[in-house]
DNA sequence: CGGTATGCGTACGGTACCGTATGGAATTAA
DNA sequence: TTAATTCCATACGGTACCGTACGCATACCG
C-alpha cells in the first residue's frame, strides 16, 4: 500500500481525526471542526472520515470524551496528596491555566465552554470537569486547614478567576501586570 | 407605501438591523449573524439589508461601535463619583455582571470576547471597554483609600471573576451556591 | 406632472459545506 | 490464489450562505 510518493500509505485511526478536531476547535471554535478542512490537512478525502466516524456528530462526541477525560485526569495528577505542599499546588494552578505558555489548552478550554452554551453534551462534559476541577481543588483548601464553605468559596473564585482572566484584554493594562497578578493569586489561596 | 396586508411598511434603518445582529450575537455567537436569518426575521429580502450596508463587514462593524459605546458609557454610569458609597457601587457591579437577571448582556459580552480571539477589529472593542472598566473601578478602590497598585489588582480581580464565573457550570456546586458568591464578592472589595 | 431618490424584491452565480453511494486498491485470511 | 476486509477516492445531490445586478414601487421635489 504506497501512495504516489512511495511512502507508506498512513492510515488515519479515529484518535488522530479527534486530535486534528481538536486542534482546528482551539483555534477556530467548534465551528471550525469541517469535515472536509479535517481531511485536507491530513491529506485525505472525507471518504476516510466517514469510514471512521457515523457523522459530524460523532467526532463532536469523541472531541468531548477526550477532552474531558484529559482534563479530569490532569487535574488528580495536579492535586495528588502532598503534605504541606497545597499551597505551592494551588499556586501551580493558577500559574498553569493563566499561562501564555499554556495558550492552546486555554483557547481549547474558552472553544469548549462557549460550544456548551449552545449544546447539551458540550455542558455535561464541562460539568463534569468542573466538578471535579472544584473537587479537588477543595481538598487542597482543606488540607490547608480552611473551614468547607471557605475551601469551597475559594475554589470557585480561583476557576472563575482565571478563565475569566484569558477573557481579557489586559496586556496594555500595567507594565507590572505580573506583579498584580502575583498579588491576586496570592489573595485567592490565603497565604 | 403599503404592503399586502394594507399595512405601512416598516423601513428598517442600520440601527434595527445593528439590534438584530446584536440579539443573533447573543444567541449563536458572530458566526450566528447571518444576512438572510436576519432579513428572514424582518419579513424582508437581503436586498434590504445591501441597501443599509456595504457588506457583511460593515454591520459587523456597526455591531462592536454599538457594543463598545453601550458598554463604556454604562460603566461610567455606574461609577460615577458618590462618594461614600463606592463599596455598594463595586458589589453592585459584581451583581449586575454575574445575575442571571442580565444573562442576554452576559451573552453579549461572552460572544464579543470569543469574537476577538479571532479578529482584530473585535478584539480591539474589547480592549478600548475593558481599559475603559477597569479605570473607572480602579478609581473607586482610589475613593476607597486603596493604594493604586492595589486598586489595580482588585479592579483585575474583580472583571476576572464575574467573566469568569459566567463561563462555569457551578449550578450544582452547592445549594449556597449563593452564600459563596456573596463571600467572595466581599473579598474581592475588601469590605 | 415628470423626474429623482429611496427602500426593497427577484434572480442569479459562486462558495463551502454535509452526507451518501459506490467503486477500487491494498491488505489480510483462508 | 482467492475471497473478504480495510481504508480511502470519486462523484453526486442537497443546503445554506454571501454578494451583485437589476427591476419596481413608493415617496418626495421642483
Amino acid at each position: 500500500m504506497k501512495n504516489d510518493r512511495g511512502q507508506p500509505r498512513t492510515i488515519h485511526d479515529r484518535n488522530e481525526w479527534v486530535e486534528a478536531a481538536i486542534g482546528l476547535l482551539a483555534e477556530q471554535g467548534v465551528a471550525g471542526i469541517r469535515i472536509e478542512v479535517l481531511a485536507k490537512t491530513f491529506g485525505v478525502t472525507k471518504g476516510s472520515f466517514y469510514w471512521h466516524f457515523k457523522d459530524r456528530q460523532d467526532l463532536f462526541n469523541a472531541v468531548l470524551e477526550t477532552w474531558r477525560d484529559g482534563r479530569i485526569r490532569d487535574i488528580r495528577k495536579q492535586t495528588e496528596a502532598n503534605p504541606g505542599g497545597e499551597n505551592q499546588q494551588l499556586l501551580r494552578l493558577i500559574d498553569i491555566y493563566g499561562s501564555t505558555r499554556n495558550r492552546k489548552g486555554i483557547s481549547i478550554e474558552l472553544a469548549v465552554r462557549e460550544w456548551a452554551r449552545r449544546d447539551g453534551q458540550a455542558a455535561a462534559a464541562v460539568e463534569e470537569v468542573d466538578r471535579s476541577r472544584l473537587e479537588c481543588t477543595r481538598q487542597l483548601f482543606i488540607a490547608r486547614g480552611l473551614s468547607d464553605d471557605e475551601a469551597k468559596s475559594r475554589s470557585l473564585l480561583l476557576y472563575a478567576y482565571v478563565f475569566g482572566q484569558s477573557l481579557m484584554a489586559c496586556e496594555n493594562y500595567d507594565p507590572r501586570l505580573a506583579e498584580f497578578k502575583h498579588w491576586i493569586a496570592g489573595l485567592i489561596v490565603a497565604t
